[in-house]
DNA sequence: TTGAAAGCGATACCAC
DNA sequence: GTGGTATCGCTTTCAA
């Protein structure tokens, strides 16, 4: 059973091809009764108007694809996930379905980025730990609208979603002192990761203000469990060394908490997470932690990519920061 | 800066329109050289052919818009991400664009269904716990070819993949017999989940061939950690009865877990979750659960759907049922 | 091998 | 209001 068009449904009901197309388009001239009728026996037949040959009669203006593609780093981390998943219900919520480009490998995110050229999406969300300049470039060229979040193009080129985690290195310094912490570390994801550095200077800089000695900086490797478990059980005694420690992400906090539970000299250890992921408040670990503005991060980079896909200059082309808060669970 | 057209390639290098679309078309007759020299340039200009125009011009046979779309049900639950994730590494490896409907709300589902009709997706997967049959028969209508993962359609419609759940409440009864378990319960998610109850079945028929009783049935109301952690808290005495229970998913009984650690009565009772979620493995857990082979029912479900895209008459066009494992942890 | 021309499904600009 | 018609970007006969 093939398809129906515009066309078959125009002879079916004796119309015009141009009646049809009427009808579907708010705001065009078309008798009352005749679009009711039209939208009607549409809705009986299961006819639809092809998207893509609408989006090919008018290339300019609101006739887009309405596709909007998500590059997705790392799908393993919570809070990525998390992010994705209102990202696409924002997009969904303002007409767009998301397309999804999972690019495990970074090299794979030039060859992923190439197909989007083919299929017309209207812009571009990535959510990816680290982005290669080319990328944007690429972007760019296609005259793809980009949004980053969580990381900044270092070339100020596209504009830029973030939560302050400057700011969240200080509520974590404040909260690590209000507890009466005398020796604090910072626990960093990835060495060269944006995120974590921010995080580390506001931790610095927090503790700083107090007249406190910078946090002894130590690295994970990644942002996971896993991550966080490992150097939990090689680095036991670095950590013993410590009576405080902020962790760049809660999958990070979360692995060393369970690997400082088989080790006494860690039980005074007082842990702040960052994130807020859902697992964060499962009695086994009942982190406190900084809470990143999820359903806000998402909103706003939505926001800002339709409205450059409209055509709006992009007032605000640089980094949005949207405040952390934090969350006390101690 | 608008886009790069065939024509406009053409024109800058002299060549026909014809020519670039061979070009790009393997197994088309074309001076090499021609194709080389039409290729490159094309790389150069960042020339993509629009997937579109081109699924508009070829209605039939090959000439598809590659997007696939994923029903999504669920993201809070770990497992159902999990499986998304998987679906798209594959659909990717197949050269498809997997497009993301997240259908919250049952009543949005139809809605949703709708609008694929515009977007000429080549096919649906669906991961959704309730799937009303009504949506089927949309896709139906609609000459959308449609898989369903984690459920069947009951009228046998479509074709279903699914983790042999009959199998895994054998391989949790089998456990938790070895374990000497005597008085063992099941914790069902939802009362009318399919997988709750071919699980359930599975498990007491485990029972039953080594002589015992019936388990207790329990529910929960949902798959969540949430749901555990409130069953165990409201309904702890009832569970303080038993010595052994089996968990619909990894979230509920991690969610037992942790309620349990505040309940002396329940330090003695013996867990097994399905799924296997990466949370299970966490120390804090150390789940011992059935594992549900995601690769295999993410590769099964797009090969399926891939058969049919293609026009085969879906030779199993039944329920395929793939063998969960034991991972044992205590 | 190659170019010209006819669609594919839908929109918008035309006169009627 | 309404119905023809050119057009969007591309593939594909069909001649040359």
């Amino acid at each position: 059973m093939a398809r129906m068009t515009a066309a078959m449904l125009a002879d079916r009901l004796g119309v015009s091809r141009s009646a049809v197309s009427r009808a579907f388009t708010p705001g065009t001239r078309l008798a009352p009764a005749k679009r009711a009728m039209i939208l009607e026996a549409a809705r009986e037949l299961g006819y639809h108007p092809n998207v893509f040959a609408s989006a090919l009669s008018t290339p300019d203006s609101r006739s887009r694809s309405h596709l909007v593609a998500i590059l997705m780093g790392d799908f393993a981390s919570p809070f990525q996930s998390w992010l994705f998943a209102a990202l696409t219900r924002e997009l969904q919520a303002h007409g767009k379905l998301p397309v999804l480009l999972n690019v495990d490998e970074v090299e794979a995110l030039d060859q992923a980025i190439l197909r989007l050229g083919s299929y017309q999406v209207d812009g571009v969300l990535a959510v990816v730990g680290s982005l290669p300049p080319s990328c944007v470039s690429q972007c760019l060229t296609l005259a793809l609208p980009l949004v980053l979040l969580g990381r900044s193009d270092p070339a100020g080129r596209v504009p830029s979603i973030q939560t302050d985690n400057h700011l969240a290195g200080r509520l974590a310094a404040d909260y690590l002192l209000r507890r009466g912490v005398h020796r604090p570390g910072f626990l960093a994801g990835r060495e060269d990761g944006e995120a974590s550095r921010a995080r580390a200077a506001g931790f610095a800089e927090g503790l700083a203000l107090a007249g406190r000695a910078p946090p002894q900086w130590l690295c994970a490797g990644r942002y996971s469990h896993d991550a966080g478990l490992a150097f939990c059980r090689q680095h036991g005694d670095t950590l013993a060394s410590l009576d405080g420690l902020f962790c760049a992400s809660d999958a990070l906090a979360m692995g060393i908490l369970d690997g400082a539970r088989q080790q006494p000299a860690l039980q005074a250890l007082t842990l702040v997470g960052c994130d807020d992921v859902p697992q964060a408040a499962w009695p086994a670990y009942r982190l406190t932690t900084i809470a990143q503005p999820v359903s806000q991060l998402a909103q706003q980079a939505v926001h800002q990519l339709l409205q450059h896909v409209e055509g709006m200059p992009l007032a605000t082309s640089h980094v949005t920061y949207l405040p952390p808060t934090l969350i006390c669970r101690s």
